[in-house]
DNA sequence: GGCACTTGCTAATACGTATTAGGGAGTGCT
DNA sequence: AGCACTCCCTAATACGTATTAGCAAGTGCC
């Protein structure tokens, strides 16, 4: 049995029969841009007319279907696009995408059906979701996320499937596209502005695991450092397994047994970071920058307002998302897809956390 | 001459072939549902190997063409989504929006292409861009946004596109679904507690133009007013057409005049109103709730921190949001599409800005 | 009149998927 | 053997549009 004669839209061909004409002259009167020129005028304006009549408005889908590409751009981020801790993290690339996709005429596809209620953490959420690539659905894809499934990853790269990554990241055997913050030269000018207020022992509070981002600080640190023409002095890398391990007694220890006088330290995901640095100071033992100086390689994490105005560089998250979006779609329209890259500089934040060198060395030999 | 073979996404075709079947067999085993359970085991795991193997993923245009379902929900908002100024507005909605559409295991379809670079008011924003409606894309939308294009809306509710609209809205012809905020009951609850604090002059101070909330607000307005007791004062209805005409002179007037203790003020879309509050009370010369009390039908927009706690209702705006998608999904869900409505609750901020009656009916016969 | 060329239109087809009618092979029963 | 029936699969078609090849009529030229 039929189903009850849903109310149909409007076609090309109502209007053809309305204007007794064929399908396909509609279909250049109504989109056939330089191909719609050989129309009479009558019969296009007879066309017009009818179209008007009926109310007729082109079915996007056809149109998509019969051009292969349906001017859908994806964004997908590794962890939950809204984890209730991490908005301020998330939405200046939202923003980005969301602005640059919209300028280039694109809709954007968030892919969110991965993991289970948001707020879980990596709950499941996968690329390859009932074994297929739900990203093919849009004509390419952003990239975005600090705990990269590098499987899914090179996985994605093996397909020839258009996307960009916010953010440096590399995979064996294939080169992908990405917009990277260039974290060398920002910590390296960190380096350089401590060294200017008198610093030469800097400690380097490095990350437990390995990722681009932190081997780029590393590598602006050592540059940094060589720049100044000081040596670099391996034990002044430290890896911090955990945020609770920096108290103001280990900072006491790197001060007074170690010379040092200046940290940089690497923001954690989580605030744990900044609570373990709102800890030191608000009992009052340590006092930044005048007992020490400090300052972040990169933004604090769960930005609050009464938050402590720290020294350190600021990534371009909007911009950086912009960019991105816009490779995508030269990516798109290349004939020959090969990678593209590009490298933004980030932004020095002054903040109040860095001073010059405490009087005496300090403690040193006490 | 054939364009240099651009390359081509894998279809059922391709896994047909490979596997030794017919599309026909591809399509049951991939989407079919109920008929694909006649598909015998082997077959099966064969198709789906083939398709793992080639990267397969559906193409949505043709899906939907057909008239099938693609699991892509669209969030349609007739201004742009991320308007620098108004950020703090659209987030909330587009949170739950993303929550619930994840939790529902579909997709977010993002509609930004209408207007041109997003933050130009109102530009050229359209439903059926270029002739087409570009929603049908997905499977239903969620709609949203204070201007909206009436004649759009009511073409749309022609179609039989399912979609929700967060905040009431009525077309002439056509039910629509939405999800409403409950001006009216948070408009009368926020009267009553001003008569409870002995107020019995209170004027409503309405926006220009007529819309739905707006004539909520009003009808709260009445409802709180009759429930109280007190008697209709059409004088005592005002409409705002500039909230610089919101002086303290023209406040002085309507106390002294007439006998005004209390204000309750619809905010407006700019950050205009609040300013205008702002200099009011900045100046000293009117301070609230000490001179007269005053209450906002609604959030003060672009929140800021700084900003006065004013006593208001507030929309529930992510709740709302979510609760469109659900609505959205039970539509899809239904097989006799009727409208689905849900009126949600707003919630109380007591905020700092009423209070008892000023004492002796000041200056009122001076 | 025959030929080349232009103008204005149409028939046919492709895009990728979902769906339905139906076919071939096998099995069980009389 | 003949029939009924089940199981698996395929051929065919529809969805609405864009595009291309080509047809028919008209025009100009020799």
């Amino acid at each position: 049995m039929a189903p009850p004669e849903r109310r149909r839209r409007t076609t090309q061909r109502d209007i053809a029969r309305r204007a007794g004409v064929s399908q396909a002259t509609v279909s250049l009167v109504i989109s056939g841009g330089a191909a719609g020129s050989q129309i009479a005028e009558p019969t296009r304006r007879a066309v017009l007319a009818a179209a008007e009549e009926l109310g007729y408005a082109a079915n996007v889908a056809a149109r998509s279907l019969k051009g292969g590409r349906n001017r859908l751009l994806g964004l997908y981020t590794f962890e939950s696009v809204f984890p209730t801790d991490q908005r301020d993290f998330y939405y200046p690339f939202l923003l980005g995408v969301e602005e640059e996709t919209a300028r280039q005429g694109y809709d954007l596809l968030l892919f969110c059906s991965g993991g289970g209620p948001s707020g879980a953490p990596d709950s499941g959420r996968s690329i390859y979701a009932d074994g297929a690539n739900r990203l093919k659905i849009a004509d390419g894809c952003v990239l975005l996320g600090r705990n990269v499934r590098r499987a899914e990853l090179s996985a994605l790269a093996r397909e020839d499937f258009p996307f960009v990554f916010v953010g440096r990241r590399e995979v064996d055997g294939a080169r992908l596209s990405y917009v990277a913050a260039d974290y060398v030269a920002a910590t390296a000018a960190l380096v350089a502005e401590l060294v200017r207020l008198g610093h030469r022992r800097i400690l380097y509070l490095r990350a437990l695991e390995d990722s681009e981002p932190t081997w780029d600080r590393e590598q602006g640190y050592r540059r940094g450092l060589a720049e100044a023409g000081l040596p670099l002095d391996e034990t002044l890398v430290r890896r911090l397994a955990d945020p609770a391990e920096l108290t103001a007694g280990q900072l006491a220890e790197w001060t007074a047994g170690l010379g040092v006088t200046a940290l940089l330290v690497e923001p954690t995901e989580g605030n744990r970071l900044t609570a373990a640095l709102a800890a030191m100071t608000g009992t009052g033992r340590i006092r930044f920058p005048e007992d020490c100086s400090l300052a972040l390689l990169g933004d604090p994490p769960s930005w609050t307002p009464e938050s402590r105005n720290w020294t350190r560089f600021s990534l371009p998250r909007a911009r950086m998302a912009g960019e991105a979006v816009r490779l995508l779609v030269e990516l798109l329209d290349q004939d020959t897809p090969e990678p593209l890259r590009l490298t933004v500089p980030c932004a020095f934040v002054p903040g109040d956390s860095i001073g010059p060198v405490p009087a005496g060395g300090r403690r040193r030999a006490p």
